[in-house]
RNA sequence: GUGACCGUAGCUCAAUGGUAGAGCUCCAGAUUGUGGUUCUGGCUGUUGCGGGUUCGAGUCCCGUCGGUCACCCCA
């Protein structure tokens, strides 16, 4: 088969997949408008510069990129932060801060595809712009949350693990370290769990600091209260919003990125199979870079995306059958109309367009069939009516599917009669 | 980018180097106007693609494309 396939990487979204992909698509806005966020947007390609800026040129090998017809170096856009910065700067005076945005764009990174990481996938992005109070965190962490429960997820499917960067950079500096040194020291941190421990002491001693110390850290023995009094306020303040359950307090949590000033946090399945469902932080310095000083904006903000979060749906029963309930509820038909004998073809449209314009979802043979098929038909469209259409006529038999019971009423009842049927307490 | 494993019907998978199969799905029927069950019948493959070894290749070898997983990297 010589058949063109789609690009590696890349996803059809067929009518099930795509039923999938608007269940996720509708929590995430449903509950991002309870926390007060508006949606915005930004074009999926932008200047090949605007990540070479922040990243430095090593992140190309990473981009969708191209060069366009008009010689402009572009890239399909591998995360939606930089285009944020970019236009908070633009827009700084034009809104009220702080700035509440969340956004779902498709992003694309130039890499193998592996489990949990294709090479394009949806994101949801929430940032809180402008805001440097500690509460601004709390909210940032507790949207989070409340998007995994939202999907049926409990403190026992998922732990958001938090830090403050502020802590290790406090700690490292008391033991003699320069900012570089730090930025290292934090990378190797990051990797922990995939080197492991033996591993990760060797590539530390180096630095020069004890592995005693650091092993206190790691394993919250020690110091965290004193090198992150923020770290516990955050705490608390989850704690009393009742996500306890949720958080934990994980001082090897970094993050890869170098720019995350503050907090960091990331959500994971309990089960620790998955890659991270979620991840963020405080960014303070970021906007001020990106817009070479022009604007200075303190800020924190984290993403989810749709591949990963799926798998998790797909592997906890209670988020699995909640997506298939609320999607089956969305796809039913209402009402399906059977047209019995062909000679009432147009009297049963006559009706088809009436009912439709009343709201019902409504559907009916395109081509004559028996009307055994059609019933087929009504009951695998999840119609909880079928509307007869045949000898009776002038008059009609609406069945209810559920029960098997029908009843004969001319065609000027047929909406009350349903009206009885869908909505009972009117 | 590196490595390992995999690639058979629309889907899930069989086939000691010896004529390519099953289940599900789909389509059509079961005395002529009533349904997720049951029964019967039917459709689909250049075994991902291209070479090679062999009397003979789905099976063995090489290449290529695609998939899975790990590494690298992490938005």
């Amino acid at each position: 088969m010589t058949q063109i396939q789609s690009l590696p990487g890349f996803r059809d979204f067929l009518p099930d997949d795509c039923a999938r992909r608007n269940y996720v698509f509708g929590k995430w806005r449903e509950v991002a408008r309870r926390y007060g966020f508006v949606e915005w947007d930004g074009p999926v390609l932008e200047p090949t510069e605007l990540y070479t800026k922040k990243s430095g040129p090593e992140i190309v090998a990473q981009l969708f990129n191209f060069t366009d017809k008009g010689e402009r170096e572009v890239a399909l856009r591998p995360e939606l932060t930089p285009t944020l910065a970019r236009v908070v700067a633009a827009h700084d005076r034009e809104f009220k801060k702080p700035l509440k945005w969340f956004s779902i764009p498709q992003c694309f990174r130039y890499e193998k595809q592996q489990r949990g990481r294709l090479r394009e996938h949806f994101q949801f992005n929430a940032d809180i712009i402008g805001e440097a109070s500690l509460d601004a965190d709390v909210e940032s962490i507790a949207l989070c949350i409340d998007l995994l429960r939202a999907f049926g997820f409990g403190s026992s499917d998922v732990v958001v693990r938090i830090n403050d960067r502020a802590a290790w950079v406090k700690f490292l500096t008391n033991g003699g370290l320069d900012n570089e040194q730090i930025v290292e020291f934090l990378h190797v941190i990051d990797k922990i769990d995939r080197r492991g421990i033996v591993e990760t002491r060797k590539a530390l001693e180096p630095f020069g600091v004890e592995w005693y110390d650091v092993q206190a850290m790691l394993d919250n023995s020690a110091y965290p209260e004193d090198f992150s009094p923020k770290l516990n306020t955050v705490l608390q303040r989850l704690d009393e919003r009742g996500f306890a359950d949720f958080v934990k307090r994980d001082f090897s949590l970094v993050r890869g990125l170098a720019y995350y000033t503050g907090v960091v946090f990331e959500a994971f399945d309990r089960g620790g199979k998955l890659r991270a469902l979620a991840g963020g932080g405080r960014y303070d310095n970021l906007i001020h870079q990106l817009s070479d000083g022009a604007v200075s904006l303190p800020a924190i903000g984290f993403a989810m995306g749709d591949v990963v979060l799926g798998e998790l749906i797909n592997e906890i029963p209670a988020a699995k059958t909640q997506m298939e309930t609320t999607i089956a509820s969305k796809q039913d038909l209402d009402i399906y109309i059977v047209i019995a004998k062909e000679e009432r073809r147009a009297d049963a449209l006559v009706q088809v367009q009436s009912l439709r314009d009343a709201d019902y979802r409504v559907d009916y043979p395109l081509s004559p069939a028996k009307v055994g098929k059609q019933f087929q038909t009504a009951e695998q469209l999840g119609a909880r009516v079928a509307i007869l259409f045949g000898d009776e006529w002038p008059e009609v038999k609406i069945k209810h599917m559920s029960s098997g019971e029908q009843m004969l009423v001319p065609p000027e009842t047929i909406a009350l009669r349903l009206s009885e049927i869908f909505d009972p307490s009117s």
